[in-house]
Formats: structure tokens, sequence, C-alpha cells
DNA sequence: TAGTGGTCTAGACCACGTG
DNA sequence: ACGTGGTCTAGACCACTAT
């Protein structure tokens, strides 16, 4: 054969790499390539495919194939030492916060028993009971994160943090009335590609990646408090963690 | 159509979840698809490519196709507050490390001009120089991770520092003894698809997203003196993040 | 309605790994 | 040598979107 869908993609990619194809631009489709370099649609279809699951294209229907575009959203866990105490404070990947705000769905408060993962990470029996509170967040009217957290029931039972609004400071300053205040958490993440239910409610196009964060929260003491598991968009997404050593 | 590759790979993605298929299980491979459902080989390839680049499975060419496995190393930035402070720490993804160890490979360490979206990350002119050293992770004999770390050379050059072989502490202890001991430091991250040359030198399968990490080092004065560009292979890592409120 | 992407077929040939 | 995955063709038909 003379050309392949690999080189076709290389090609493509080389031009976005070089900003010939900007974000947003749309690429020569399915048809045109097939006229351009004299192969099978399928093969042309291929080569998009390539650049689709590598995150560099969107395709939509009826309409073409887009280089993608990526305005990320910057979340800080931490202390923000490096705006506070420390120097420039600069950062890699400039954040488009502009205008955009969170706001939250599909909110679900209830009493359920509690999951068995959740259990030894709460110092929970594997009988206990936890309210549950379940979210989803969107930027623009488009989902970024789907987020459940669970607290032992034996302690927010009947309290302002086991009812849907949380009010002014959110469940953590619903948690520090209740004398259970986090004091610090701890945060594991892992990436992953999403499975298509996921995907569907994250709205995401193929090639985009999770991130799967498990946040415990402690008190003082050292009494885990609150567990909130979380999915991202990792194509919304900068994540930005200050620590001190 | 009767079957389509969405609903085969439906069914199949049940029996992984199922535990039915387990990790480093045999999937039923093209042809037997083929002639189960009675699809051209192009459908059963598609239905397996979906969990493949779903990363459920991974490829092996001339043996099969095969329920991923993931193993994860944890990587934890940060006081490690949830053992020492706080209570269990418990947490989510087991991690098996025994016996495996990070080792370095492809190390090389020389004085370049500061790349310019590095400069300002460390409070450099355009037209400063610094050490770069390069280098690759290995688990078992395979890579996952990449590093790049610069620092000014007007601090570094000529120290330890500057040496290939950092000994003992690494490369924080030697920044230690020049005054310059790291107080803390901001991680920005960002999952995404590898570019097929990362797929490369990661020796990625299909469906397996990369982190980057850019850390940002400190001294107690602020003063910017390392940055550290990371890309970790997600298939293969937990991240865990200890952080105080 | 014309153009785009979405899915499928039935065949072909190749490259590679395992037995 | 055989069976696996890897790639391609030339056609078909469908579904959606823009105009």
């Amino acid at each position: 054969m003379s050309v392949t869908a690999r080189q076709i993609a290389d090609g493509l990619r080389e031009r976005i790499r070089s900003r010939e194809l900007a974000p947003g631009d749309r690429l020569p489709g399915e048809p045109a390539l097939v006229r351009e370099h004299g192969v099978a649609k399928e093969t042309a279809r291929r080569a998009l495919s390539m650049l689709v699951t590598e995150g560099l294209a969107v395709r939509r229907r009826g309409s073409g194939t887009y280089v993608r575009e990526f305005r990320p959203i910057r979340r800080t866990a931490g202390r923000r030492l490096s705006r506070d105490v420390w120097g420039a404070g600069q950062s890699i990947w400039a954040a488009e916060v502009r205008g955009r705000e969170l706001t939250v769905t599909d909110l679900e408060v209830g009493e359920e028993p509690v999951p068995e993962e959740v259990a030894p990470l709460l110092g929970l029996p594997d009988e206990a009971a936890v309210v549950v509170r379940r979210r989803r967040y969107l930027v623009d009217g488009e989902p970024v994160q789907l987020a459940t957290s669970y607290l032992p029931a034996d302690l927010v039972r009947d309290s302002p943090a086991a009812r849907a609004e949380t009010g002014p400071g959110g469940l953590y300053a619903r948690l520090g009335e209740l004398g259970l205040e986090p004091a610090g958490f701890t945060e594991e993440l892992r990436a992953r590609m999403p499975d298509p239910s996921e995907s569907d409610r994250l709205h995401l196009s193929e090639g985009t990646p999770v991130v799967e964060i498990c946040r415990v929260a402690y008190t003082a003491e050292g009494r885990a408090v609150d567990v909130t598991w979380m999915l991202l968009d990792a194509g919304v997404y900068t994540l930005v963690y200050d620590v001190t050593s």
C-alpha cells in the first residue's frame, strides 16, 4: 500500500502541534482524506480515530472533526502556600476561570448502609449506616465532575450536615459546628479511561481520561469524618497540591 | 444487522466486571467472536478495540487479548500525616510494592538554556542557564515514569547537585548542603492520553492515560530551586497527597 | 438536500508469537 | 506451521447537522 492510516494521522498530528491547525479548527474530514490520499474511507476514518483516542481531536456528527481545545479549571487542594507564603506562584498551565462557575445538580442526600470499601476508611463496622451525598458539578452547563460523600450516620444524622442545603461554608463548616471540623485530609488519585456510563454522565468525548479521587477528611484527633469519592473530566481539570515537606 | 460491535463489547465488559473474566484472563479472540456472533472480523475487532481503548483489555500479538491487570505503585507526596498523626490510614487501592523497586536508567545531566515555560517558574530571566537532569524510572524492568529536573545553573553549577550521582538522600539533600533545602513544593497535575513518542518510551499499551506532573520546590524563604516535570504511566500509579487545611 | 460522521460486510494479505 | 492480532479495500446503508 502507499499510505497508511498511521502516516495520515502523523501528518495531521504534526500540523496540530505546529499550530497550523489550531484548537477549534476543523480537520480535513473523511471524504477529504479519501480524495487527498487515495485510500478507502475506513482507512481515513482510522487515521482520524487515532487522533480522537489520543485526545487531540473531537468528532461532531454531521459537522466534522475538530482540534480539541483545552481550557483547564484549576482545583487547588491544600494551603495554597505558593501564593500566600512563597514567591512567584507561577504555574505552567494557564487557567481560565473567568466568569465560569461551578454549579451543582442532581443532588441526592440519604442514609444508606456503608459500602464495604468505605467502611474501613471511616473506621466503621461493616453494618454501619452512612449519610450519603451525591451530586454532579457543571461548568457553563457542562458536567465536569461527579462526587459522592459518605459521613458516619451516627455523627451527622439529624444535623444540618445531613440536609440537602449545607448553607454558607459548605459541608465542612457544618461539621465544624458539630465539633468535627476536618483538620486535614488524604487524597488518593488515579487516572484511567471512563466506562460508558461515566462517559455518559460526564458527556465525555472519546480520548478523554478521568481522574478518580478518594478523599478522607480527618479531625485534629485523627477521626475520619468524611469520605468523598470524585470523578473528574481530565480534559477540564488541572489539579494543584501545595505541600510542605 | 443482528449484533453490533458495541453489544459484543458490552457483553464482554459485563463478564469482566462480574469477575467471570478475571484480570490476566484471555478474552475470546477475533476468530471466536466471528464464530459466536456471526459478524465480520472487523466488527469483532471493533468490539475488542472498545475494551482496549477503555483500558480494560490489552492485546498481545500472536497470543490473544487479555483482561488488564492493575497493580498500583503508591506515590506519596507530603508528610504522610494520615499514618503519623492520624488514625487508621487505610486506603482504597491496595498497593503492591513488595520487592518491586524503582530503578533509574537513561540518566542525562547537563547545562542548557532554560526552556521558556520553566523560566517564570524558577523566577529566572529568559536567557538564564539551568542544570538539567533527565532520567527514566523502571519497575521490574518496565518503564513507569519519565522525569526532567531543572535547577538554576548559577546556584548548583560545579556542586554535587550538578553531578550524575547525587548520592545519599538524593538531589534535595545536596541542595540542603548548599543552603537551598526545599521546605515545600507545589505540584500541578493533569491527566491526558500520551502521544506516540511518550507511548513508546513508557511502553504503554493503548487505553492507558498518563499523568503529567510539574513540581516546583521552594526554600523556606520562598525561592524556587527546582522544577521537575514528570510523566507517569497512569496504569501503574496511585498518587497520594496528605494535606492539612 | 447535501455533506458529515457511524457502522458494517466479506474478502485479502501481512507480521508476529507460540507451540 | 498455525493461530493470533494488524491493516486495508470497496462497497453498502444509516443518522445526524447544517443550510
